[in-house]
DNA sequence: TCTGGGGTCCTAGGACCC
DNA sequence: TCTGGGGTCCTAGGACCC
């Protein structure tokens, strides 16, 4: 009855998406949590950016700054956590090894979401899904939403009413034409994925307001007042497969670290040391993919939400293409002293590393003293295995005492990453 | 007092060349 | 003083995502 109105050889998308994903998290190791508001704060503990239902049914949005709902919290006893991504991202690898299990066509879309291919079995998608809902639950702790649809857009849309309409018991799926045009008529634009708030009030103002006028609108039109992006998420609602699949998660190209102060910065040297940690932290994640930067950006701003802003960057071209952190260090020191402006109070500053080029590709280092290159290499190997558990060994010019470093007075232990914190049976 | 971080892709416009 | 057009490459900025 079903396959009947299904292509031949459709490809089945299920998109697995972790239920308010950190505060969840917060919620696994201390059980005196589950039916009350948690929320965790972004670094620097500044605003809310994962909220239990609880805390979203006190109306805390996301995105809110702290300060602003501080007293609510304290009135509605809402347990307030710094972000802890240690412990989240640990949890992250617990789901998607448990999520293999169910197809050997796995991609890792994000910390807390994966899209499965369900290509070819014989099976009942819906129950499918409330097994592998059932199964993260039971192992992790952790709730989950699953939507199963023909493309990735519409598996988007089939989990966001997973989550919404609790009568579904967390698993949707919109394999049937019928079913699935209902669903896209109640769906507004601005819930796609792909449509932000620009396209929307685009759409709007010709009167496309559904997914499904979305759908049915003129391919020419989309293309020529939106974008050929846009046109694509036509295609997928549609039921036409246009996202590719990624099983290997490409090589970035860019790195970047960036981060907003704990306190005031002014000086040269405090604003130095910080971007000495965040190249020192960038060079590490592009080590990861075996590269060296060819080209960096430095940026520094003082708070955009004070008067006096003042925000710019520099950058420059990395010759020879270089992996070795102290080199990248020297160009920050550089970069630094050309933007660096006297009697500002700094908020925020990043490295961004760009450009890169695979240590084996030949080119790399192609003039250098190679017999250096080899222990430079070495060398960086050896502090990236002692630092991959946690920060073990820093170098000098990140400084010792970091009064720059952001607040985050309000974590919780590392439970599942650090032996001296893990929870005790009594 | 207090407002996150890390990515990708597209597009428009300028520089430059023939 | 008037006077072409087309192509490529690069960059900055916007839009979007989680």
């Amino acid at each position: 009855m079903l396959s009947s109105r299904l292509p031949r050889n459709p490809n089945i998308y299920a998109l697995i998406d972790c239920n308010n994903f950190y505060a969840s998290c917060e919620r696994v190791f201390d059980p005196s949590l589950r039916g009350r508001p948690v929320v965790v704060l972004s670094n620097n503990d500044g605003c809310a950016i994962a909220r239990s239902e609880e805390a979203k049914d006190l109306g805390i949005k996301m995105g809110q700054p702290f300060f602003e709902w501080e007293r609510l919290a304290a009135l509605h006893d809402i347990r307030v956590f710094s972000s802890n991504f240690a412990l989240y991202g640990d949890m992250s690898h617990r789901v998607m090894t448990i999520l293999r299990d169910f197809s050997p066509d796995l991609e890792i879309y994000s910390i807390d979401e994966a899209f499965l291919l369900l290509n070819g079995m014989n099976i009942d998608h819906e129950k499918y899904g409330r097994e592998i809902r059932q199964r993260v639950l039971q192992w992790t702790g952790l709730p989950v939403s699953v939507g199963i649809a023909l493309t990735k857009t519409l598996a988007k849309v089939a989990n966001h009413i997973a989550k919404r309409q609790k009568f579904r018991g967390g698993v949707s799926c919109l394999l049937d034409a019928a079913v699935c045009d209902a669903v896209l008529a109640e769906t507004p634009v601005q819930d796609l994925w792909g449509i932000g708030r620009q396209k929307m009030k685009l759409l709007n103002s010709y009167g496309i307001i559904n997914a499904l006028q979305l759908k049915d609108a003129d391919d020419v039109w989309v293309k020529k007042h939106l974008s050929v992006m846009t046109l694509r998420t036509v295609y997928e609602l549609r039921g036409i497969s246009c996202v590719g699949f990624e099983q290997i998660p490409p090589d970035k190209k860019t790195i970047a670290a960036t981060r907003s102060f704990g306190t005031e910065v002014s000086s040269f040297e405090e604003l130095n040391e910080s971007l000495a940690a965040y190249t020192a932290r960038a060079a590490e994640k592009m080590r990861e993919q075996d590269c060296g930067a060819g080209s960096m950006l430095i940026f520094v701003e003082t708070s955009p939400f004070k008067e006096n802003y003042y925000a710019n960057s520099a950058s420059i071209a990395i010759n020879p293409v270089s992996g070795y952190t102290p080199v990248l260090m020297k160009y920050a020191a550089a970069l630094l002293r050309q933007i660096y402006r006297d009697g500002k109070i700094y908020k925020r500053a990043g490295v961004i590393l760009g450009d890169f080029q695979k240590a084996d590709s030949g080119s790399y280092e192609l003039f250098a003293d190679t017999r250096r290159e080899a222990q430079r290499e070495k060398l960086m190997a050896a502090l990236d295995g002692l630092n991959r558990q946690e920060r073990q060994v820093v170098f000098g010019q990140e400084g010792l005492a970091k009064p720059w470093f952001m607040r985050q007075s309000r974590k919780s232990p590392s439970f599942s990453t650090r032996i001296s914190e893990c929870l005790k049976a009594r």
